[in-house]
DNA sequence: AGAATAGTGTCTTTCAGACACTATTTG
DNA sequence: CAAATAGTGTCTGAAAGACACTATTCT
C-alpha cells in the first residue's frame, strides 16, 4: 500500500459465472454468445462488470462480489432477484483471472464464481442475455478469452465439493429421491455409481439428507421417499471418489 | 461485456499475502505494520498492487497475478526473486476481497494468496518490510481491513489442504523425518496425533513421501529416516481430521 | 406374470484409532 | 542402566464395494 494507485494504469474488475445445470442426466453450463468484438460470435461464460460508484460526499458506493455474480446471474437466466428458484441456487467464489492480455482492450480482471442451480429456466430472450443458452459440458468449446481454462477449474471445483459437502442437493429441486440425488453425481463424475450402496451412504451419512415422510408417485417402479437437504454443511466421512490414475 | 469500461469509478487490484510458516511448532504468520493512514500503526498482511501499463503500441502489459503474489512475498520476507528457499514456497490463490467499503479511499479489489514455507527467514529492514515480522497465528489480532477475515480463510483452506494433498511437506526443509511432519499437522490443526498411526500413515499413502536413504544424527532417540516430498499431488485416501462438532 | 425401480442384508476388504512391543540412540 | 525417540505388530470398529435378496409399483 505504498503506491499511489492513481499512477497505474485504470483496471476494471468483472464477475464471470460458471453455472451448472443438470438436465436429461447431464451436466450443462450456461453460456452466452458474444454481440461483439473481441471473440464475436464465440460462446463465453456470462458476465458483466462489477459496479461501483462514488456518492455526492464522496464516499466509495457499490455491490459486493457475491452481489454482483448474483444479479449477472439473475439477468443471464432470466429469473427476477429474489425468485424462490434463484434463492435455492448455490453460489460460491471460484478464482481470479487477471492474466495482462486476457483481454485485448484494457485490463480485465475477472472474478469467476460458480452456480448450482436445479430447473434453470431457459434464458429470456431480449437483453443481455439474448443469445444465452444451457450447453452440454462436453459441446462447450471454443470458448471466448480464457474461459475454457476457468470451466476446467470450474468442474473440477464441483467435482470435489461433492465429495466432502452436501452440495449435490443444489442440483435438485427441494424435494428429491436418493435416484436423482445418484444422478447429480452421476453426471457431475461420469461415472456410474452402485444404486444400493449410495442409498445406504447417503441415508446413513448425519445430516445429508431429512427424509420428507412423502413417495413419489407415477413412476415405473416401487414409490421412492422424497428427502429434503439435511442441516449438515461437511460430510463426514466424505463420499469419495476411486483413487484416480 | 456490454458496458463501457470507462463509464465506472476505477479500481484498484492488490494482492495480499497469508504467508504461513511454522517456528517452534508453532503456526505463525508474516504481519506488516502499516505506515499510514488508514489504520496507521495496526498489523496488516504484506501487500501491493498488481502492477500494469501499457507500451508504447498501447498493449496491455504487467504481471499476472502469481508473479505480482511472488515479488510481494520476495520484497517483504527479503529473499530475492529467484532464492532457492523462495522457489521451495506454495503458492496459491486464496480468494478476492472486494466490499465496497473496505478500504476508504477508493474501491479496492484484494487477490488474497496463501503461501506455505520453512525455514523463513526473519525479514530484513528497509523498505517495503521495515516493520514486517512473523507472528503467532493467536497473537494475530486487530488487523488492519478485512484482513482478519483473510486470514480466517487463509488458515481453514491451510487445514482443508494437508487433508488431501502433500502441501505439509512444503512446510518442511528438503529432507525431513517423519516426526517433522507430524509437526505440521499438530500446528496447523492445533491437535495432537499419535506417532505411530502418522507413521503408518504417511509412508504407506502412495507417493506422499519418499526415503532418501540417509538418517538424521545428534538427536536424542534413535535416528530417523529422513524423506522427500514425493509425487503424489493428492492423498488418497485422505488423512481425515476427526469429524468437527 | 414380468419389467422396473426402491430399498435391506450380508460378506469381504480396507483403513483409522488404540496401544503393546521392539529398535536404537544419548546421558 | 534410564530416558527418549523411531518404528512395527495387532486388535477392534467403521465404512466401502460387491452383490443376493426383498418390496412395491406399472403394464
Amino acid at each position: 500500500m505504498e503506491y499511489d494507485p492513481r499512477a497505474y494504469e485504470p483496471a476494471a474488475v468483472t464477475v464471470d459465472i460458471v453455472a451448472l445445470t443438470i438436465r436429461d442426466g447431464r451436466l450443462h453450463v450456461l453460456l452466452v454468445e458474444r454481440g461483439e468484438e473481441p471473440y464475436l460470435g464465440r460462446p463465453a461464460l456470462p458476465g458483466g462488470f462489477v459496479r461501483s460508484s462514488r456518492d455526492r460526499r464522496g464516499r466509495v458506493r457499490g455491490e459486493t462480489l457475491d452481489q454482483a455474480a448474483a444479479r449477472e446471474l439473475a439477468e443471464e437466466t432470466g429469473l427476477r432477484a429474489g425468485h424462490a428458484r434463484l434463492r435455492r441456487v448455490h453460489l460460491e467464489q471460484l478464482g481470479t483471472y487477471g492474466a495482462p492480455d486476457r483481454d485485448p482492450r484494457m485490463r480485465v480482471f475477472s472474478v469467476a464464481y460458480l452456480a448450482f442451480g436445479a430447473d434453470m429456466p431457459d434464458p429470456v430472450a431480449g437483453g443481455d442475455a439474448a443469445a444465452a443458452r444451457w450447453t452440454p459440458v462436453p459441446e462447450a468449446r471454443r470458448l471466448a478469452f480464457d474461459h475454457a481454462a476457468i470451466l476446467a477449474d470450474g468442474l473440477e471445483r464441483a467435482r470435489a465439493k461433492l465429495e466432502y459437502t452436501p452440495l449435490a442437493a443444489a442440483f435438485c429441486p427441494p424435494e428429491f429421491t436418493v435416484a436423482q440425488l445418484r444422478e447429480v453425481y452421476e453426471a457431475v463424475w461420469g461415472i456410474t455409481l452402485d444404486p444400493r450402496n449410495f442409498h445406504r451412504k447417503v441415508t446413513s451419512s448425519e445430516g445429508f439428507v431429512a427424509p420428507v415422510g412423502a413417495l413419489t408417485g407415477g413412476g415405473r417402479g416401487r414409490p421412492a421417499q422424497l428427502f429434503r437437504r439435511g442441516p449438515a454443511e461437511h460430510l463426514h466421512p466424505p463420499l469419495l471418489r476411486a483413487a484416480p490414475r
